[in-house]
DNA sequence: TTGTTCCTACGAAAAATTTCCTAACTTTTA
DNA sequence: TAAAAGTTAGGAAATTTTTCGTAGGAACAA
């Protein structure tokens, strides 16, 4: 029996719900998605790089776990495997931004951005570039 | 001899840069930053009612542990210790925003901005109070 | 007093995350 | 060809975070 419509699975961990990654998968998602598709072997580069020291087999067990938990395809068709973000940058740092004004703002984007703009290393540029934004949103 | 001066210990720990909170330990500060200093008692039940469930000498632990993390003061004078957030909630979340913005925005207040109107979740009334906040920082 | 309830301290178990060692295989180099 | 270097898989150790069991007192009620 051919069943065409599955979207009644769609409760399962799926693209929509992303799994949230932990700190050092949020470090190589960044990698990911700054790069485009790499090998393990580039992405440990990077981040001894622009991070911190880490050895190779570490990170590629981490990105192994990511495959499992589907935050990142791969290509296994030639020896070096090479890795693509499976979660769009733009989808999984919005979901990462509810949930931070969620639990530290109850919700609130405009208590966050009092905080935003009280804080000193706000400068003037960054002021300026959101009033610009705001300006668009009017139009 | 007598050392009235020891602002060259200040690169230790002190509430100028107060040690980072765990999950967990942020969901017990928010819990003393709304209600006020409090017993262990109290705050377990308010995870529990507004939260999750946990156990008792589970919340104690945490709360002893933050409190050798210097991250809240303690009354021991009586037998229910009470128990006072060390970090103001402002300062602390003030942190936190920055490393969020560091770590996913590349530093960027405005690209944080751009996300956060493009999310529908951001009401008119949200978009209202920032234009408000905006307005008086003009002034 | 005596038993019940509540409190803290402490240690350790459990769970989650991160790191790395080793084995087996492929590719490259000499 | 043979050694050296690179690659993956898998397991396990190490670390961090969270949870809870138990013991020993203090407060309280009967």
């Amino acid at each position: 029996m051919f069943i065409g419509n599955i979207s009644y699975l769609s409760f399962m961990k799926s693209k929509n719900t992303p799994a949230e990654p932990t700190k050092s998968e949020l470090e190589i998602l960044q990698v990911l998605w700054k790069c485009g598709p790499s090998t393990v072997r580039f992405v440990n580069d990077q981040l001894n790089e622009e991070k911190r020291e880490v050895n190779y087999t570490s990170t590629l067990k981490l990105m192994q776990i990511m495959f499992e938990k589907g935050l990142v395809d791969r290509d296994d068709s030639q020896m070096k495997h090479v890795y693509t973000a499976a979660v769009e940058e733009k989808k999984m740092k919005a979901m990462l931004l509810d949930k931070f004004v969620e639990t530290l703002y109850d919700g609130s984007a405009s208590t966050l951005m009092m905080q935003l703009l009280g804080n000193k290393k706000t400068s003037k540029k960054e002021l300026e570039a959101i009033r610009e934004i705001l300006k668009k949103l009017d139009q």
